[in-house]
DNA sequence: CAGAAAGCTGTCCGATCGGTCAGTACCGTT
DNA sequence: AACGGTACTGACCGATCGGACAGCTTTCTG
C-alpha cells in the first residue's frame, strides 16, 4: 500500500468514527508517523482528502443510478441486491456520508452525496408515496448505515462473516421495501 | 421559555445539525444574540451544556427500562410503543446520541447514553441472538434514528403530522422486531 | 433607598486549527 | 559527479477554539 493510499484509509477510519470536523490533519500525521505538513504534501487540503475518499464510493453510487436508468427498468430484488453490494463494499464511506452529509453540506463532495442519495430515494418513487412508504425507506437506509457503522459499539454484532451480514441485510431490506409499489417492481 | 431554556434549545438544534464539536460557544451565542461569556455564565463548561441537554431524555428512558425490570414482563408491543414514543418526544435528542455517541464516549453523558442503548438491546436479548436478529435490531433503531433526524434532506419527508409518524413507526418497528424471539414477547 | 444577587460583557489567555513556505534528505537518471 | 524530482520537515501564520476573570448594568429584596 503506497503511502498515499494508507494516508486515505487512516483518514477515512478517523473520519467515520471522530467525525470530519473533529479529526485533525495533526492527529492524522500522527496515526501515519508524519509530519502534519507531509499530509498537506499528498493532499493539497482538507477537503481534498476527503473527496478523494468519498468520491470512489460515489462514483460507484452513480454508476450503478445511471445503468439503473438505461435499462429502464429493474427488478427491484435485483437493484436492492446491488446496491447492497455496493454498501458493504464502501461500507467506512457509508456511516460518514450518512451521518455527517448534513452536516458538510456545502462542502462540494458532500453535496454530490446528498444529491445521490436523493436520486437512488427518486428511483424507489417513495418521495411522492404516503408516509409510510417514506419512512419505511428512511428507516431501511438509516438503519443500514447506523448498522454497518456503530452497531458493534452496543453489541449487537461483533465479528460477523460479511456473507452472513450480506443476507440478512438484503432479507430486511427487502421485507422493509417491497411493499412500497415501485417503477422497478 | 427563560433564556436558560432557549440556550438549551439553540444549543441542541445546533449540536444535532453540525455536531458538538463542530458547534463553538460562539455559534451559540450569536444564535442568542449574547456574548460567548454569557453563555458560560449559565452553562459552567460546554460539556455542562450537553449534559443538560441530553439527560433528561436519558432519565426518561432510564425510567422506562426499570419500569420494564419491575413489571418482569411487558408484552412486545407495549414496549415498542412507549419506546417511540419516547424517541418522539426527544426527537431532537435522539440523532445527537445515535450520530455522535460513539464519537463523544469520552464524555460521561455520552457514555451513560451508551449504557442505555446497551440495557435497551438487552431487553430484547438479541445480544445473543442470531445474525438476522442483532442486525434487525440495528437497523430498526438506526434507522429510526436516522429517519427522525435528517431524512427531510433527502426530500423524504415534508411537514408529516406527528401523528401519521407514529404509527408508521410503530408498524414498521412491529414488522421489523416482533420476528425477533424476545423475553418481552 | 441601599445593597445583594443575577445577568451580561469585553478582554485576555494558552491551545489548537488548517495552511504556507523555505529548506533538506534521498532517490534514480544521465 | 551533477542533476531534477519526490518525499518530507520545522517554523511560522492568522484564525478560532473553550474558558477565566474583573467589572458593568439590571433586577430583586429587605
Amino acid at each position: 500500500m503506497s503511502r498515499h493510499e494508507e494516508l486515505r484509509a487512516i483518514a477515512l477510519a478517523e473520519f467515520a468514527a471522530s467525525g470530519f470536523a473533529a479529526t485533525s490533519l495533526q492527529r492524522i500525521a500522527d496515526l501515519a508517523g508524519m509530519s502534519k505538513a507531509s499530509v498537506l504534501y499528498h493532499f493539497e487540503s482538507k477537503e481534498r482528502l476527503l473527496a478523494e475518499i468519498v468520491n470512489p464510493a460515489l462514483d460507484d453510487l452513480d454508476a450503478l443510478i445511471v445503468s439503473v436508468d438505461e435499462a429502464g427498468a429493474l427488478r427491484h430484488r435485483d437493484f436492492v441486491e446491488r446496491f447492497v453490494d455496493l454498501l458493504l463494499l464502501h461500507r467506512q464511506v457509508v456511516p460518514l456520508v450518512i451521518n455527517q452529509g448534513a452536516t458538510l453540506d456545502d462542502v462540494p463532495v458532500m453535496h454530490r452525496a446528498t444529491l445521490l442519495m436523493r436520486r437512488v430515494s427518486e428511483l424507489f418513487r417513495l418521495a411522492s408515496g404516503s408516509t409510510l412508504e417514506k419512512l419505511r425507506f428512511g428507516v431501511a437506509f438509516g438503519g443500514v448505515a447506523y448498522t454497518l457503522a456503530a452497531a458493534e459499539r452496543l453489541g449487537l454484532n461483533g465479528e460477523i462473516p460479511i456473507d452472513e451480514v450480506r443476507s440478512a441485510l438484503l432479507e430486511i431490506l427487502h421485507d422493509l421495501l417491497v411493499p412500497a409499489e415501485s417503477p422497478i417492481a
